[in-house]
DNA sequence: TAGTTTTAAGTTTTT
DNA sequence: CTTAAAACTA
């Protein structure tokens, strides 16, 4: 150790110092919530590279999401300009980078095209031909979760994720299926690699020597397939840190290994472990009532956070009787607190469990003149006009790319119906040729030759602009027997020219780069004017958003690696919108955002909202799906700095129907030592229906009753709603509902540690006990 | 085969 | 309540 540091270093605690100085062996840094890990580690790429000489190249960090990646980058740049040049990405762009490279070796052209899970749905889809929908997302998703787990179809474990036979059979089908096409899903940019790396040594031996440092980060996020991969990368004298938080792994569902992180200094021998257990961002109450709630987890390392902050105000529990209540609740303390210029709208984040969620929010915001933007849930490219737009695109990069095919190329209706589609793509597979060529390998209608041969020509056309000669196409080929007689090309033509016109007139703006082709082809492909017609139709505006896409697209110059950069920037990031993003966060708004895509960020204040079992956590999580949930939670108390709020509502409508909820069973769990119970719950933690909350807040009476509102068929079955019960084997709990049936009136219990049971009055009633006043 | 109408189903969380 | 799939008609 030395004497004094370099200024960069003088605000970091001796842990965080110690961290940044370590060397040699590998390092596994549990950094808890708000310890500042990020500082740490861009102060190590940036001390590295000053103190220890290192090419800013041969560092490698790896985080989960591209947002984590850029203000990594940002940070480190700002400690020392150099920490620009070293590779700081995503784990997929990585294997993207790493694969348009090497990706030859494992039978992949470098132009591949990403698949994205719809996408790998309609793939699927047409191997599983007599399957529900479900069926076949559920299939999706397990096919994604076998190569999380690095799991080939043909591995004995593959049983652990489906242990039907059928499903082994479909995954080997799936990958012949990818292959012949040449793209890739998400798994693959990950799972690809690692097998390269494994077999050809050459490789690997090229990238030990690249990379003498690699970081990664939210390592408690990392699956098995990315833990191999950081393996097969680190060579022998690789230095290896990682950082990570057991307590906010929160992404299992997607093939996260907790054990990953707890592993991790039996897989990387001789590991160090150094822990910052010093909080800088929350009061002292709030990190009390978060760590309590994780406390309940069994499965975890244990640590015990300091707050630096120290005291301040109580976390505030309200109780609320639905979900306008609750979007009131958060306006007026937003609004209360901005006005008297104790805050800004910026300091202000809404957190919920869904993001239909939101929708709620919105609406009281916008009534209420409150600034707000609404994080993640922007499914800009989930759109049907874009996923066309780049279907389009995607089929130019690669003619073999039968789902973006299946999309597009009856679209505005060419008359080329399922059953000709189902021809040519089938010719196609037999051939091994691509589908610019296999129209004219199969027998079609006129109808559909002629629509095809139209395609063809838009895409043809579309390549010309850009350049693109993927292994010269059929447009010359003199096998192609499609016949384009004068009337016919007079009378495309005459509708080409048509579309330019009526689009001359309309919003599509001509732009710079790649979007000037992107615009002809949107334009000449009819895309463009069949999303126009439909704007007229129901009013949207499908066509502001083609010409968002085609802002992003004057981004990237106009030929094919200008496209596949784009496309690719597409697939692995979906918030990319970059200039909108900075503008959003220079604006001053109050965050609506889920619990999920809370990580990594901060808020003076929060309030957490929908803390009602069944919504939070989900009803069907149990044991370590519960402490997952648990995990959220935490992840989400400790964004908050100052203040923090809880919100549980007595009933939400969903899907159209109101439902009776109760509280969250994570309410119970928070210390309460650290709360402050607002509003008026007389019941302790058990809410009660709307009325009752109503009625008891306005008269202060008693009797339900008095209310003239018990309904016939609570008088006739003899229970009304808020009557509390006893049940001998589920405790106590209230009457939420009366309904009729077929059978008698039905009667619905919440019981008080989260259940919900029904009993028929007439015939169980009696294990019913009427217990106490309802007030 | 295309386009319209009716019916059913479904809302985690994300690279 | 909204959206997607199925059924139906032209």
């Amino acid at each position: 150790m030395r004497d004094s540091y370099p200024p960069y270093l003088e605000p970091l605690n001796s842990e965080q110092r110690q961290a940044v100085l370590h060397t040699g062996k590998p390092l596994l840094i549990l950094a808890g919530a708000g310890s500042g890990k990020t500082r740490v580690i861009t102060t190590k790429i940036a001390w590295l590279i000053r103190e220890r000489g290192l090419d800013p190249r041969s560092i490698l960090a790896v985080t989960f999401t591209n947002k984590a990646a850029r203000e990594m980058a940002e940070r480190a740049r700002q400690i020392d300009v150099r920490a620009g040049d070293a590779m700081l990405r995503t784990f997929h762009s990585f294997g993207a980078w790493f694969l348009r490279r090497n990706g030859s070796l494992a039978g992949l052209n470098s132009g591949f095209v990403i698949y994205d899970d719809d996408d790998v749905v309609s793939l699927l889809s047409s191997i599983m031909e007599n399957s529900a929908k479900a069926e076949v997302k559920h299939t999706a998703h397990n096919i994604s979760r076998a190569k999380d787990y690095f799991l080939t179809p043909d591995d004995p474990e593959l049983a652990v994720i489906d242990h039907d036979r059928k499903f082994r059979d479909i995954y080997k089908r799936y990958e012949e299926r990818m292959a012949q096409i040449g793209n890739v899903d998400f798994g693959d940019l990950i799972k690809k690699p690692v097998e390269i790396l494994r077999s050809q040594s050459e490789v690997a031996r090229r990238f030990h020597e690249r990379f003498s440092v690699i970081m990664v980060d939210e390592y408690q996020d990392a699956n098995v397939a990315q833990f191999r991969l950081l393996k097969e990368l680190c060579g022998p004298d690789t230095y290896v840190c990682v950082v990570g938080d057991d307590d906010q792994s929160i992404y299992r569902f997607r093939g996260a290994e907790v054990k990953n992180i707890l592993e991790f200094p039996d897989r990387f021998s001789g590991a160090d472990i150094i822990r910052l257990e010093q909080n800088y961002r929350s009061t002292s109450p709030i990190l009390k009532a978060a760590s309590s709630v994780v406390d309940c987890n069994r499965g975890r390392l244990g640590k015990k956070l300091r707050a630096e902050k120290g005291d301040g105000p109580l976390p505030v529990l309200a109780y609320l009787p639905d979900q306008n209540a609750e979007a009131s609740f958060c306006a007026d303390k937003i609004e209360a607190s901005v006005n008297k210029r104790e805050s800004k709208w910026s300091d202000w984040a809404v957190l919920y469990r869904t993001n239909a969620q939101s929708a709620g929010f919105e609406t009281m915001f916008l009534r209420r003149g409150i600034p707000y933007r609404v994080v993640g849930s922007l499914k800009f490219y989930e759109r049907e006009e874009i996923k066309d737009s780049l279907a389009l695109l995607a089929f130019l990069v690669n003619p073999r790319d039968e789902v973006a095919f299946r999309r597009i190329v009856n679209k505005p209706a060419r008359g080329i119906g399922g059953v000709s589609v189902d021809k040519i793509v089938e010719a196609a597979i037999e051939n091994n040729i691509d589908l610019m060529e296999s129209g004219g390998k199969t027998e079609l209608s006129q109808k559909a030759k002629k629509g095809l041969n139209d395609f063809y020509k838009v895409i043809n056309d579309a390549k010309a602009c850009l350049q693109i000669d993927n292994n010269a196409v059929s447009i010359s080929d003199p096998q192609s027997p499609i016949p384009d007689s004068k009337e016919k090309k007079n009378k495309s033509k005459k509708t080409a020219a048509k579309r330019k016109e009526s689009h001359k007139q309309n919003r599509l703006k001509s732009g710079t780069g790649l979007s000037v082709c992107v615009e002809k082809l949107l334009i000449d492909s009819g895309i463009a004017e069949y999303h126009e017609t439909q704007d007229e139709i129901s009013g949207n505006s499908k066509i502001g958003n083609l010409q968002e896409l085609l802002n992003g697209a004057s981004e990237y110059s106009n030929d094919y690696e200008g496209l596949l950069k784009f496309l690719e920037d597409i697939e692995l990031d979906r918030s990319m919108k970059e200039e909108a993003d900075k503008q959003n966060n220079l604006q001053d708004t109050v965050t609506l955002i889920t619990f999920h895509n809370t990580k990594g960020l901060e808020f003076k204040h929060v309030i957490m909202t929908g803390l009602e079992s069944g919504i939070f956590p989900r009803d069907d999580k149990k044991d370590d799906e519960l402490e997952e949930e648990r995990r959220l939670f935490y992840v989400g108390a400790t964004r908050a700095m100052d203040e923090l709020y809880f919100t549980t509502c007595a009933e939400r409508r969903m899907f159209g129907r109101t439902m009776q909820t109760q509280p969250s069973l994570f309410i119970r769990e928070i210390d309460r030592s650290c709360l402050k119970i607002s509003g008026n719950n007389p019941c302790g933690y058990v809410n009660r229906p709307k009325s009752f909350n109503t009625f008891n807040l306005q008269s202060g009476t008693k009797s339900l009753s008095a209310n003239g509102k018990s309904s016939e068929i609570e008088e006739r079955s003899g229970w009304r709603r808020g009557q509390r019960v006893f049940n001998d084997n589920y405790g106590y709990g209230a009457v939420m509902e009366v309904k009729e049936s077929e059978d008698g009136p039905v009667v619905r219990v919440c019981f008080d540690n989260g259940q919900e049971k029904r009993f028929l009055s007439e015939l169980q009633g009696r294990a019913y006990e009427k217990v106490g006043d309802d007030y």
